[in-house]
DNA sequence: TATTGTTATACTCTATAACTATA
DNA sequence: TATAGTTATAGAGTATAACAATA
């Protein structure tokens, strides 16, 4: 994608090689995961984001936010994820509109699973790519990028 | 996805914002020229990558292979692309069996067209979050990554 | 009235396997 | 035999809109 945009070569360069990698790993990530364990790297992203939030679970529309899909496509992964046992919804005692999910025990086990598969392939196609010290370099750039871009509204937000 | 790989923590964390960030973008980007003319972001790379092949167009599974899709993908998307009068598809001369497809007029306005609004998400929610320095840095960086990775055996030969 | 979550629905996309034609 | 491309098919995923329940 460089020749129609000519105006800004230079910056665009940053921009594509970033692209072309994260969507190269993702995928070879993606089938990797999926063999081993039979879960979407999407289905992974999700249960590792309620995994993180600990015993208290984690209501749906922060998960959709937090993963930029729509509630409705988060109602459908959730439900195939809850049909495998890997994760279980309850009421809110807050407040009665909200569902929190919680993953399970099966869950944790299938992630914990999971795991050295998605780090292998990352570590072979990226990590191993670049030197200890270019990866903090790189790690401290795009996490200030990263943390801006979260301040952005969001997309439950924006939907209405 | 930090707690479950936490074997390399701050090794992770380069590919976790890396991966956020792209995703986050292109997201964006997606949107956005799907709202300006019509085309998925997929599609736009495919009218780009021909369109950069220049008169001499492009071979089919070339394109699966640069795009990391599976050929029959490939052809329900020119297709699509070709309904629209964006893309013409001839047969190769030198081999019977090939096809080559060529970005028509129509298409290289379209890409045209779509090109500021493209380059306007990237810089609103990527480049002006970057220093002009940081920006060679990441380029330089990723750059040589992408370019090992393009080293690897490509998707139709391992698809046999 | 606004928000949460689900459902009904329709559509897009993608892949696998089978097939044709050419090398 | 191997490769190029298409097609038939089926499945996964996603979104929009309408809905019920709660705030």
């Amino acid at each position: 994608m460089s020749t129609p945009f000519q105006q800004s070569p230079e910056e665009m360069r940053a921009w594509l090689a970033l692209l072309e990698t994260a969507n190269l790993v993702q995928h070879a990530t993606d089938r990797r995961v999926r063999d081993a364990v039979g879960l979407t790297f999407a289905q992974l992203e999700i249960l590792v984001r309620i995994a993180e939030a600990g015993d208290g679970g984690m209501r749906m529309t922060d998960i959709a936010d937090k993963l930029v899909v729509s509630r409705s496509g988060l109602t459908y992964q959730i439900s195939q994820l809850e049909k495998r046992g890997l994760v279980a919804r309850t009421p809110s005692i807050d407040d009665e509109r909200s569902v929190i999910a919680n993953i399970t025990s099966a869950g944790t086990e299938l992630v914990v699973t999971a795991a050295p598969h998605y780090v292998e392939v990352v570590k072979n196609m990226f990590l191993d790519h670049v030197t200890p010290r270019n990866l903090t370099v790189l790690a401290d750039i795009l996490d200030s990028v990263r943390d801006e871009l979260r301040q952005m509204p969001s997309r439950s937000t924006l939907d209405r």
